[in-house]
DNA sequence: AATGAATCCCTACAGTTGTACGAGAAAGGT
DNA sequence: ACCTTTCTCGTACAACTGTAGGGATTCATT
């Protein structure tokens, strides 16, 4: 359990933009959102500025703009956060919330594969 | 896309209770909570209310007690909060959620066996 | 009947979240 | 050199959240 605050939904969403191309301006943050997500730059900007202030990245300057970063490790957060759903959802069972989404959200033949190969894979120990 | 209002975490952890047991009273919920979720009677009933107020839940008196019961239909309700937090998260991939609940919380045997049973059962159609 | 426990209804309140505006500085185009 | 665009920084603000107190009422027990 860590100590920092919690991420609202939007923060996360963010954040893992971020942490996904490693690095980003706010920028880049908002192109990488989907159309969808109808958002001003302002917005986006204040999502940045309260992650920072949060402990979760880190800004350096580049010219006129800021550069951010993550500065806790990214699967630490997201797998807390998957913790917290599951025990909020799903009783803290991860098994339900897998049998969900290989049900309810689609899986082809090739998530199935994939899927099976891991399972061999974690038999293995 | 339902127009009802999200809910916050804690209404979704309350509101699950309920429909877990089809029908509850902010006692039963109460003690339904995990010890570890200090939380007192009164802020249940605020839950409750206020996932009545967002057309969640509804009630009906039974003696000197409400007793809820949901309005919508739950599973209805799940798939759509997983769906957004795919979407945040995972980028709306299901598949990488799988891949991490397998892989990080922890699968026994026969969990695994489960799961096979469910993807030989899904690859016939 | 009086007391205590359990409920409901109403109210509160600080902290968080989503959403963004305005001012001012810097960079780029003309 | 000036206008436009693009940034940052500070500020705002209503709605939502988590958390619960107070008062009224009712049920159970002494």
């Amino acid at each position: 359990m860590s100590d920092r605050r919690a991420l609202s939904k939007s923060e996360m969403e963010v954040a893992r933009i971020v942490w996904d191309r490693r690095q980003a301006t706010v920028r880049d943050v908002l192109e990488a959102l989907p159309e969808s997500r109808q958002i001003d730059y302002k917005t986006v900007q204040t999502f940045l500025r309260r992650l920072e202030a949060k402990g979760y990245l880190t800004s350096r300057r580049s010219g006129r703009s800021l550069i951010y970063t993550a500065s806790v490790r990214p699967t630490e957060v997201i797998k807390e956060t998957v913790e917290d759903f599951v025990g909020r959802l799903f009783d803290g069972e991860p098994l339900p919330l897998v049998e969900h989404l290989i049900r309810e959200q689609g899986m082809g033949h090739e998530d199935i594969d994939r899927l099976r190969g891991l399972l061999d894979e974690l038999e293995q120990e």
